[in-house]
DNA sequence: ATGAATATACGACCAAAGTCGTATATTTGT
DNA sequence: ACAAATATACGACTTTGGTCGTATATTCAT
C-alpha cells in the first residue's frame, strides 16, 4: 500500500512547518484547512493549497486525523501537546546532549533568561520529582 | 557565487547526521574524514565517501572549518558544543514550547528520569541563576 | 620505480519537504 | 437555475539531505 493513513505506530517527528500547524490545532482544537490557514503564525504567508497539502501529508503520516464527514474536512492533532513536546525534547537530549538532562536544562536556562516566577516553578517541579522517588 | 565557504553569519541548524559528526569533532578535536568515519556513532555504518561529502557540505555551510594544508584534510567544528546546544534548545523552545522554559524543563525531566545527583546539579544551577540576578 | 593503498573531487540518484497552479466537485446566493 | 465562491484532488517543480560509484591524484612500501 502507498497512501495509508498510518493509524498505529509512534508518529514521526514533526518538521517546523508541521509543528506550526500542530500549534494551531492544539490551541484552537479541531479545525478546517481554512481555519488553520488563516490562523496567525501558521501558513498565513503561503498559499491556501500549501496548507492543504501539508495537512493532507500530515494525515498520511499519522500526525493528524481527518474527519471527512463534512464538505470542509476537519483536522485534529493525533497526539496531544505534552507528549509531543516530550518526544521532541527526548530526541534533542539524545542527539545533542548525549543524554545529560542537567546540560540541557543549563543551556535552556542560559538561552532564555527565566523570570523569578519561572525559576520558582522549576524548583517546585524538582521538589515533586524527588518526593515520589525512592532513589 | 555558488560554492562559498560561508565564513561569517550564524551557522545553520545542524541536521541529525551533522550533529553526530559534530559530536565526534567536539569529543576528539580536529579530525580527518577517516577519523570521523571510523569513530563509533558517526557514519560508521555508511560509506566513506558519504562521510566525506557530509563534511564537505558542512564546510560549505560553515558548520566546520577545513584545513587543506595536508593531504588528508583536517576538519574542525566552527562552533563549540555549548553555544550550539544553546541554539538548538532555544530553537526548540520557540518552535515547540511557545517560549516557556518551565514547560521545557518539565518535559525534559519527565522524558528521562534524572538521577538524584542530576537533580541536585540542576538545583545548584538554579541557585547560581538567582544569585547573580537583580530581578 | 611501480603497484597498492588512500585521498579528494564530482556527479548521480532517491526521498522528503515545501510551494504552487490548475482541474474538478459542491455549495450557496440571488 | 446559474454564476460565483469555496473545497479538495492531483500533479509539477525546487531544494536539501543522505547515500554512493567512479575517476583522478598522491603517497608509500618494496
Amino acid at each position: 500500500m502507498a497512501c495509508n493513513p498510518n493509524n498505529s505506530n509512534p508518529p514521526p517527528r514533526p518538521t517546523d512547518a508541521e509543528l506550526a500547524i500542530l500549534r494551531v490545532l492544539w490551541d484552537h482544537g479541531a479545525s478546517t484547512v481554512r481555519e488553520v490557514h488563516e490562523a496567525p503564525g501558521a501558513g498565513n504567508d503561503v498559499g491556501y493549497t500549501t496548507t492543504l497539502k501539508l495537512l493532507q501529508r500530515m494525515a498520511d503520516k499519522g500526525l493528524v486525523e481527518r474527519d471527512e464527514s463534512r464538505r470542509s474536512h476537519v483536522y485534529q492533532a493525533r497526539s496531544k501537546e505534552e507528549p509531543t513536546q516530550r518526544r521532541l525534547v527526548a530526541d534533542l537530549l539524545k542527539k545533542a546532549f548525549a543524554g545529560s538532562t542537567p546540560s540541557l536544562v543549563m543551556q535552556a536556562l542560559s538561552a532564555k533568561k527565566a523570570s523569578k516566577a519561572e525559576l520558582a516553578e522549576i524548583r517546585q517541579l524538582l521538589d515533586e520529582m524527588e518526593k515520589g522517588d525512592g532513589k
